[in-house]
DNA sequence: CTGAGATCCTGTCTGC
DNA sequence: TGCAGACAGGATCTCA
């Protein structure tokens, strides 16, 4: 579900909303996700004051004082904030409950997500192979262009690829594809350098905007007060049907799945 | 090592 | 209505 746009807003809206970071209790509601909760998260993590939260990846990551908690929403995850006495929903897998009676839900249709206690995060196997943030310097055209030369997966695959260059799933690939006028299946290595600034610079272009505008809700993704994002009436070619030059837009799939492309304006 | 397809899971929508 | 099949914002695993 959500990509780095829609993870980072989550994340923002879930470190303003702490007021008093103990935790007073976790509760395991159902284990059963991408991997299975550690049923010694719940002792391990009461008491605990949460250092920082913050965003790498898609992953939201929660720091203490021995160790951090690392949370993927995979593609229905949703974080809600919630009453004292919550109700339970179908779904619903653990639940987050700090000092001052604030509590937060994980809610997963899918189980793609998942939650893992670390004392080491950098060492993580989540972590420790994650590409450069797409926003951060280290993102460059010299940077993408190494990664790219010798490639000969599509390009879509490439920018996709999270241990090249994180956050980019499948909406924000099509869409900064499009602005970069390079069409989703051109093999890596065909990409000149040129076009290889080009696409560093939409990609930067497309998530920032995003992220202004609250991430892209099409179907599950929620933020923290249950509001979608607004980026969805500003896709360009992601799940619509003709391009703004007015030609019909084309699906391929690659690696099974939906890519949008115009073949007038990207080559 | 690289790259592509299968796989985990549930819900929704389309076509027969 | 019923039912099969396709598809969904992810990413790991498996195999050629």
């Amino acid at each position: 579900m959500p990509e780095l746009p829609e993870v980072e807003t989550i994340c923002n809206a879930f470190k303003k909303s702490v007021t008093n970071p103990v935790i007073k209790e976790f509760k395991i509601i159902n284990p059963k996700l991408r991997w299975k909760i550690n049923n010694k998260i719940p002792s391990i993590l009461k008491g605990k004051r949460i250092n920082n939260i913050s965003r790498r990846a898609k992953y939201i990551i929660m720091d203490f004082d021995d160790g951090s908690i690392i949370l993927h929403l995979g593609m229905t995850g949703i974080l809600r904030k919630t009453s004292t006495f919550p109700e339970i929903f179908k779904h619903d897998h653990f639940m987050l409950k700090l000092e001052d009676d604030a509590t937060y839900i994980y809610n997963d249709v899918r189980k793609f997500g998942s939650l893992h206690w670390v004392y080491d995060k950098s060492k993580h196997f989540l972590i420790k192979n994650l590409g450069v943030e797409p926003l951060s310097r280290l993102f460059s055209k010299k940077y993408l262009y190494e990664k790219l030369k010798n490639k000969k997966t599509q390009v879509k695959n490439l920018i996709m690829n999270q241990n090249i260059v994180v956050g980019i799933g499948n909406i924000y690939a099509s869409e900064a594809l499009y602005d970069s006028k390079i069409r989703p299946n051109r093999i890596s290595s065909t990409i000149t350098i040129s076009e290889c600034e080009n696409l560093v610079k939409s990609i930067k272009k497309v998530l920032s905007r995003s992220i202004k505008f609250g991430g892209t809700s099409i179907k599950d993704y929620k933020t923290l007060d249950g509001k979608s994002g607004y980026f969805k009436q500003k896709l360009m070619v992601y799940g619509l049907e003709k391009c703004q030059c007015g030609e019909v837009l084309i699906i391929v799939k690659i690696s099974g799945r939906s890519s949008f492309y115009c073949a007038k304006c990207q080559k």
